[in-house]
DNA sequence: AGCTAGTTTAAACACCCGTTTAAAATAGCG
DNA sequence: CGCTATTTTAAACGGGTGTTTAAACTAGCT
């Protein structure tokens, strides 16, 4: 394997456990077995790493959402918010056929990008991948079209936020869960529970104050 | 003012804006105008501050929220899911009369700590602080009995993400809003959006798989 | 084989980190 | 006042950080 992606797979494994600014080039090095100065030569720096970490998910994932998306917005028959957001499993379950863990380890890395850096990979995410949003802006504006735009806004977001934050802690939880409960439970159980509550949450009847 | 109060008013602006890992001794005790050893000496460590800084907060909160919510679990009639969610909101608010823009920066810091420094924050919490949740999840739990224990676990978590995610990046998102819609808004009215959002997800119906 | 372009390597660079030290300054009190 | 205990200070410590350098190595090709 070649070196630039040796570095790639040690960094995203270690980016979505200690976050970005946590995580030291030379841990990353080291696990990948090679030499500290590779990142900087393949890559530039750091933070041109973490954008190569996420845009080769990114890459593999907007596609997959856009059709997905526009599937259902084409559909003879308007969509359900539910229908929605299950148009999102797909392609990100397809990510662990891409790598290991992948579906897990991507949405880490956006709850990581999310709360480090002070918001730079939201800056990178929204302006190398508008498409995504816009797509799916308007798909839940079929499926819900009372729904205000600026209320869209606002729930769309505390998804965002709920999804994110979940996966980014969904290991611990599955700890805690196996534990508590012995339920065999993975990724995909948590998204399959995760789905009923944003769904519900974006549907919520609107409250005039 | 105490050194010591310097130091903790200068550290929690510091570590919501920038994270607990992303805020140096040296920035917080220069903003503090405080001799950088100040730290050390008044509190041990950096660790030790930052519980300092949460326990502040929470010494605050904990009993307020305590109160409410065994008040509601005491109502002759049972409460509904919308009125436990709604217990947060004034002892959250009265966070601003305990310190300026007390409420949204408390609310940052535990987004902080939920992701930062791998989870010692919410040992902290959970082992300081445990009334609060047993508190919370006896509350929901006669509003919506029907709810498994487990199915709550994930929907109490779901919650926590979606609030603590929305808040940690609450200005962002203020800013963006008042923007695109200029509508004048502030903490308490992403509060009032919120509720709804939550409550309607901890009531959605339970899908059997 | 000999040359070149691409890659890897060890070492150093300059800087920032949390913490510790020991001396200086400041209060508090008999 | 004079002594003691507390607090503040400047400086240094040991270690980790991202990045750069220049030399060594390794193809690939004529």
């Amino acid at each position: 394997m070649s070196t630039k992606n040796k570095i790639l797979d040690a960094a995203d494994v270690l980016f979505a456990d200690k976050g970005f600014n946590g995580t030291s080039l030379r841990e990353i090095t080291s696990q990948a077995n090679v030499n500290l100065a590779a990142v900087n030569y393949h890559f530039g720096s750091k933070k041109e790493l973490i954008k190569a970490v996420m845009s080769r998910y990114m890459d593999e994932l907007s596609p997959q959402l856009e059709s997905a998306l526009s599937l259902i917005c084409q559909a003879e028959q308007k969509p359900t918010l539910h229908e929605v957001f299950y148009a999102f499993i797909d392609p990100l379950l397809k990510l662990n056929e891409f790598k290991e863990n992948g579906t897990s380890t991507f949405l880490q890395l956006l709850g990581r990008g999310y709360t480090d850096s002070q918001g730079f990979l939201r800056w990178f995410l929204t302006t190398q991948y508008p498409n995504v949003f816009t797509n799916f802006t308007k798909a839940v504006k079929i499926a819900y079209p009372e729904l205000t735009t600026e209320e869209m806004f606002w729930r769309l977001h505390f998804t965002m936020g709920t999804i994110v934050f979940t996966m980014s802690s969904s290991e611990a939880l599955i700890d805690i869960a196996q534990n508590d409960f012995d339920n065999k439970l993975d990724i995909a159980g948590v998204i399959e529970r995760v789905i009923p509550y944003v769904a519900a949450g974006v549907a919520a009847p609107i409250t005039n104050n």
